[in-house]
DNA sequence: GTGAAAGCGCTAACAT
DNA sequence: ATGTTAGCGCTTTCAC
């Protein structure tokens, strides 16, 4: 028994066919006799042959691979990317991110390369994968709306489809929710349940989402007779939701009602509103953003803004599925709509 | 200007020298006057030349990636992938993870294929997937002892690292953590400050770890005069977490001290806790497992017995290039050393 | 319906 | 130190 790996022209010898035929029963065109196609399959068997897919890539110019780039805007040094990354998965986000991408590409059998561009040299890095065709095309997540990637991309020309729309239009298909109707959404639920002095904590206003979820709170309020709704800026963390918090506690201790632009802040609110002895919803309401597992480990569970991320992921998946097989060449643009989900906060 | 990417036979025509001459300086081997690489740097930027991967790999027979593979154990049909990733990220374990293996990975200009194995068709996908030489080996991190993935891995001869012993020995390099050490830690601790009762909430008892970190805290105790320790089985998610500590509350309503396998269960038990009017650690003392992102959002910040996960995914990494590149042949065990994290619940 | 043969772009052994 | 050349294993015309 020879230690190689056995070829298409080991399983042709071992069938009594041409290369070429078993190459046609392997890709499963027709106009093969069923009879050779059960010779073929036999003797696939019996090899255990498996095709080189190097092989392949060099002829079909496929890798039959995308690249999934969590993507932020900064220039972190090297050894900083294994810890951008730990960031980013303690957002219970990004797990559902690669939920929602494997979803789609797992019955496909192709499964995604997990990148992380923090830095030029990272971003420099996914354009060279791409172009060595190691991967057919890349989704891409960003963290921050001044990300330079997507231009590069698209710059490039190589197949990329979007989470959220870039602060500034690039000609790539993305992906996104209607934050301003999440904002309205949070905001009347706050109406009707009688709170009299609504307030939020909004996501760094750098990110053109929080931007969204903000001002669809604040139009919605202001329609109802609310004019001026505090505002205190977080970072989409835990610990800058509970100082955004206090700051708008010091500033306005009347507070009823605060809408989180996201289920981590708003985990940190709620703690500590009961710290400070405030029931919740009883005294303040809250209520988060995401819909995130964070948003069910909450004590009371949390009333959210759902936004289906799985779904839009896999989206992501099925556009730039299109655009690599050449069935879509023109840009498109999905928007999901967000759903309110009430449990206990508010 | 023409459509197709430039080859190496473009930038040779253009440097004025041959195919092999480009490749070597491509390639970094030494034996090339440095003039002529200067010229064939400057004809790789006209070009704006990129390798391409594939035709490397089919004579190199390296695909210069790595399958991360996250296992269980079932039988799960095949849309139950997307959720099984979901499930898997929602503990910050695998997050720390990837961190751990991007460290490692990424200054080599390597990136993570992320693989699921639920069930039978999805091994039978990782096993395929190695053979066809897209990937050069796996790193995996099962989810159950009886993970069937790593003998098959060890009978194909493929290249693969585990995250933890398996339950039955299988002849693969593996990284693990002193779980028995950990629990001892955790008993010692608990009885420093002053417990009478302690308890605890433990894993999954069909995982190897789960039944080390028990028989480390039980131990101790034993040693310390505490002949019965309880203990009622969870199964490392925030709801078990919390279901188990109610049945170890029915049981014995004067615990003043519970050793939880991991920080999940710590965080649910410290809400259950808190709920019924005990306060953490006054009346009931608390310690997790991992110290995991959720120690430090949890109120009050958790006491917990540290992994050095980043450290063990990274040493995975290193262990499978060595494999990979032939440097190492014989199996490693790789054993590091938990450690105590004094915050406020314990 | 099947086979023969020409590459895909690269590396590496050999020659010079 | 540089060039020549023979494949790596596969897909895909093009004949038959």
């Amino acid at each position: 028994m020879s230690n190689q790996a056995p070829t298409l022209e080991d399983v042709a010898r071992e069938a009594g066919v041409s290369r070429a035929t078993v190459s046609r029963v392997v890709n499963g065109v027709r106009n093969v006799d069923p009879a050779i196609q059960e010779l073929v399959h036999r003797a696939i068997e019996r090899t255990g042959y498996a095709p080189n897919r190097a092989a392949r890539s060099l002829v079909t110019r496929r890798a039959e691979t995308i690249a999934l780039v969590v993507s932020g805007a900064g220039d972190a040094p090297e050894e900083a990317r294994g810890a951008f990354a730990a960031r980013a998965f303690a957002d219970p986000f990004f797990g559902r991110v690669v939920s929602g991408v494997v979803g789609f590409l797992s019955p496909r059998s192709m499964h995604p390369v997990l990148m992380f561009a923090e830095s030029a040299e990272d971003r420099r890095e996914v354009l060279t994968y791409l172009r060595q065709g190691r991967a057919d095309g890349a989704l891409v997540v960003s963290t921050h709306a001044d990300d330079p990637l997507p231009a590069l991309l698209a710059d490039a020309k190589l197949p990329a489809v979007l989470f959220a729309r870039p602060a500034r239009p690039v000609p790539l298909s993305c992906v996104d929710l209607d934050h301003r109707d999440g904002g309205r959404l949070a905001a009347e639920h706050l109406l009707a349940r009688g709170c009299r002095r609504p307030a939020t904590v909004a996501g760094p206003l750098a990110v053109a989402a929080s931007q969204e979820r903000l001002a669809g709170f604040r139009d919605t309020l202001a329609r109802r007779g609310h004019a001026h709704v505090p505002v205190a800026e977080g970072g989409f963390t835990l610990d800058s939701g509970i100082a955004a918090m206090e700051r708008l506690l010091a500033e306005h201790p009347d507070v009823d009602g605060v809408f989180a632009a996201n289920d981590l802040m708003a985990q940190g609110i709620c703690q500590l509103l009961q710290e400070r002895g405030r029931r919740v919803p009883e005294d303040v309401a809250v209520i988060g953003f995401d819909d995130s597992g964070i948003a069910l480990a909450c004590r009371p569970p949390l009333t959210t803004v759902r936004q289906p991320v799985e779904q839009m992921a896999a989206e992501m998946a099925r556009l730039l599925d299109e655009h690599i097989r050449g069935a879509r060449t023109a840009p498109a643009s999905v928007v999901f709509d967000p759903e309110l989900i009430v449990r206990e906060t508010a």
